[in-house]
DNA sequence: GAGCCGTCGCGAATAATTCTCAACAGCGAT
DNA sequence: ATCGCTGTTGAGAATTATTCGCGACGGCTC
């Protein structure tokens, strides 16, 4: 539950700026964050905490399996709080929201398909794009 | 068949970059390439094509559904011939080697799952991860 | 409490991609 | 074939996202 023990059974040091970014995470009213985003957040909260130390630390962060990165956008890495339960994404090409879900009929073939190639899966990512309700009316009256 | 006219019928401006980039992609041995990739196959043949040139050309091919965009290694996007039948990817993490494939119980499950939240599914991009024989063999004995 | 080593902040360095802008080249009209 | 309008190109600067290098600093073990 705290920062500091999580940290510490991880094999990490247990410095401000781990505890802050996980602090982030914990109490983000989105799930999803950018390295930019952390930082912002923390610049918000008179922590002074460099970029650099942003990246590192959601490097170690994931490394250590307590947060998962996904690359939605092409061109900007997110994370999010890895609880261990996978997930896939569902995106709304409007508006940006973000849906979580996971569809065993989907992992199950997942893991044929690679297998019918001889391949043995080791992870996967996927992600859906499509118009949320709200955007889809938007949508339907320009 | 001929760039020449591919390009014509797409409304683009018949062009030496737009049907040397063309050519590449027909000719290569690999089915992927990035803009580094087709900038250095142009350079290997006189062609002179600034590295500018041919982002502009990848996209506006792909714009056009001559060609299809993929980001798999996250930070780096490669390119495909766009046959208009849409497929999914397959790749090892040892040798980079990739497989194509589709699956409609995948696409099927794909849409069923945006419609129960209400999204119009438009799009969506899966690249599976994982070792190849040959690289799974390899790995065994390390 | 001292010291070792990992960690931090900062600015420079990379990497992929896009923008700016002046020179230029298709293509339709002449 | 020629002319000119407009879209296109090349080169390098600019952007964006992320990583490195390095001297200063701060956990943690003894």
């Amino acid at each position: 539950m705290h920062a500091h023990e999580d940290l510490k059974s991880a094999g990490l040091k247990v410095t401000l700026p781990r505890i802050k970014v996980l602090e982030i995470f914990r109490t983000a009213e989105t799930r999803h964050l950018s390295a930019e985003d952390v930082y912002h957040r923390l610049a918000g909260q008179q922590a002074d905490i460099g970029l650099a130390t942003v990246y590192r630390v959601l490097t170690q962060l994931e490394e250590a399996g307590m947060l998962a990165r996904n690359s939605f956008n092409a061109g900007k890495a997110v994370y999010e709080l890895d609880e261990g339960k996978h997930h896939d994404h569902l995106i709304c090409l409007g508006c940006g929201r973000t849906e979580e879900f996971i569809d065993q009929t989907i992992e199950k073939r997942q893991k044929a398909v690679a297998e019918s190639f001889g391949y043995t899966l080791r992870d996967h990512q996927m992600a859906l794009y499509g118009y949320c309700p709200d955007c889809a009316a938007k949508r339907a009256k320009g």
